[in-house]
DNA sequence: TTCTAATCGAGACGGTACGTCCCGTCTTGCC
DNA sequence: GGCAAGACGGGACGTACCGTCTCGATTAGAA
């Protein structure tokens, strides 16, 4: 949740000569306006109108860091994160499967970000900007499964000829789809048995 | 799911004596007019006013049948169905699991299904009213899956002990996943694979 | 007031062979409710749907009988009469001036009728179906007035080469503008003053 | 009458520091439009959508200088002033009143100011702020004509105890009888004719 | 310290959609 | 066939946001 980017758009844009930057306290008051409005009113009922009188801002001060609003949720998730924290070694297929899941959920066990990747799963197609925000999460995730699976190839537990894109999605699919999609909980004994049934596929 | 219902609000409304009934053809012009808005638009961007105008229609011919647009949502939903047709024993789990998924990615194929499944998720907590609409069909896939693992079961495929839950969790969500979150495609090749590593989760 | 006249539209209708006449209660149910919406409304404000329902009857039945708004003012006022009733010999040109001038008052005196004849002037250019029923009784109350002139000029009170148009605007114009443009009320002292002015304006 | 008011809402506005200011060319196109759909479509007929659209305005626009119908109208007319322009002092009672006709005259030669007038006043009792917007106006012609009157007393043209009041319904309205509710034309014969015999009818 | 240009709050602008109401026409089944 | 009931396409109502734009006033870096 860390925000030490490079911050490329804003915090610059001084002028050759003279002065005035953005105002750092605008920004954030923007921030948390914004992300406020999402939870309460969804990524479609968002009104940046709203976001602005809410920050005590005016609309200008708004439109000048962000053009529209899928490039400021886009701008703001990728300072926000939504890291899926790295995950050590277990030792086994199993080990690894159980420990990203917990990695997942631990993401996922929050309200707000679960309907925030919802709305954003449901916007991409339709929002390209949205897309390529997202997408570098997604590939970073699949990087992590990938590296699962190759550790376990390397210790044999699973055949090197094994589909990555179809173990990726058995890995990650059946979590988010419970917690996200359906709504239910997901306790210590369900991803438990979760990663058993998947470490079967994955060897089968 | 099929659509004997009473269709209690619409096609009917005459009044004791007199006439005036709703006419079907401008339900029709507004059901599809609608479609076409959620696909291009999404769920939020839907105008009834558009709609209306698209359908040849006036506003008040719409407001006349449904209240608002998760009424109207959730009324056409209910009466197009979004029909996992049902499939016949295969006479093995893996054949039947292939069948399954089959069904499923007949359904997903289409980008405006898809666009709408993922709208009416991540809508969902948002409109109780879309909720209690799309949970039926949820619970309708899960007795097929259910139907399938208790033949699975009786086969002696599988362990009677298995949580029905995560099972199904596993069937469903894999493809779905790779198809409207991914958006990628999905071959036989694909959909048979996948069987077989689903089927080995399950007989895990 | 009377309604005795040939009724070219209404009352007849009947079928070759058969039944069915529009039923006379209905038609005088809907002139009520015309007068009375006139009244509150005015002109444009008359809405011929709050008529009907405020009739009790269906919007049909009314449009059977008239076309549109400017038709049934028209055929309304026409049965209705406006009329100045005529008005004996006085035997001097200040006794007759005061006798029209009180007939004028007659009908002016009445709220409703004064709104009606304001509202009237103000749509008779803007359609043209109102001017053709208008002008006959403006033609008729000019009559009136040149009559009462021809005779003043047989006694000598008037010099024959009077202007007949200049002089019928000095009689009907002043009760009519204090009346209804100003609003204000006319007594008997005013009604003979104002016969003692017009008298000496005609004679000059 | 003179349109150096304090044009208190429009043209002003701004904010304390800042800025924002009506557009007074929005406002002027806003007036053109107004203006021109009153005359074409009465008063009541007159909408304020369609007034907005003809003058390439948003709706917004509108609503934000006047909140209604009557309260535009009413401000519009004050604007423009209905300006009966004074009139020279003749040095006889029949120049005088010719003058004062041909100021009449000179404002209701124009068909849509002639129209607008009509509407106005068959609306006045019923739209009081539209009845407060013209009574001085009313009462500004009544001053003239008052300051006519006592002239010719002065000059001993005219009895001291004439009644005002009634003289001043004589001068004003024969010649908007004549032009406004029969639609005629007057010509300079006819105003001096007409001044001739209301001379005649004060002299009295 | 002074200059100066981009920032700020405010809000007007042309639009679009909202959901309601009424227009005048048309259609249905009862009488 | 007249009747009531009311659905139909159309369009205006007044409100709320959209994203753009223009105002002085403020503010902080470069001179």
């Amino acid at each position: 949740m860390e925000r030490n980017r490079s911050d490329d758009k804003i915090d610059r844009a001084r002028s050759p000569s003279g002065a005035a930057v953005m105002r750092t306290d605008v920004t954030e008051a923007l921030t948390r306006a914004f992300f406020n409005d999402w939870a309460s009113a969804g990524y479609s009922g968002l009104s940046l109108e709203r976001v602005a009188r809410s920050a005590g801002v005016g609309k200008a001060a708004l439109y000048r860091r962000w053009p529209d609003k899928a490039a400021m949720a886009s701008d703001l998730l990728s300072r926000v994160g939504l890291t899926i924290t790295d995950v050590e070694e277990q030792g086994s297929l199993e080990g690894d499967l159980k420990a990203a899941l917990f990695a997942i959920r631990r993401v996922l066990r929050h309200r707000q970000v679960r309907r925030i990747v919802m709305d954003l799963h449901a916007e991409m197609e339709r929002t390209p900007a949205l897309g390529q925000t997202i997408r570098p999460f997604q590939r970073a995730r699949r990087e992590r499964i990938n590296a699962l699976i190759n550790r376990a190839i390397e210790r044999g537990e699973v055949a090197p000829s094994i589909d990555r894109e179809t173990a990726a999605d058995l890995v990650a699919a059946p979590l988010y789809w419970r917690l996200a999609v359906l709504g239910r909980r997901s306790d210590r004994t369900h991803v438990e048995q979760l990663a058993r049934m998947i470490a079967s596929a994955l060897r089968a």
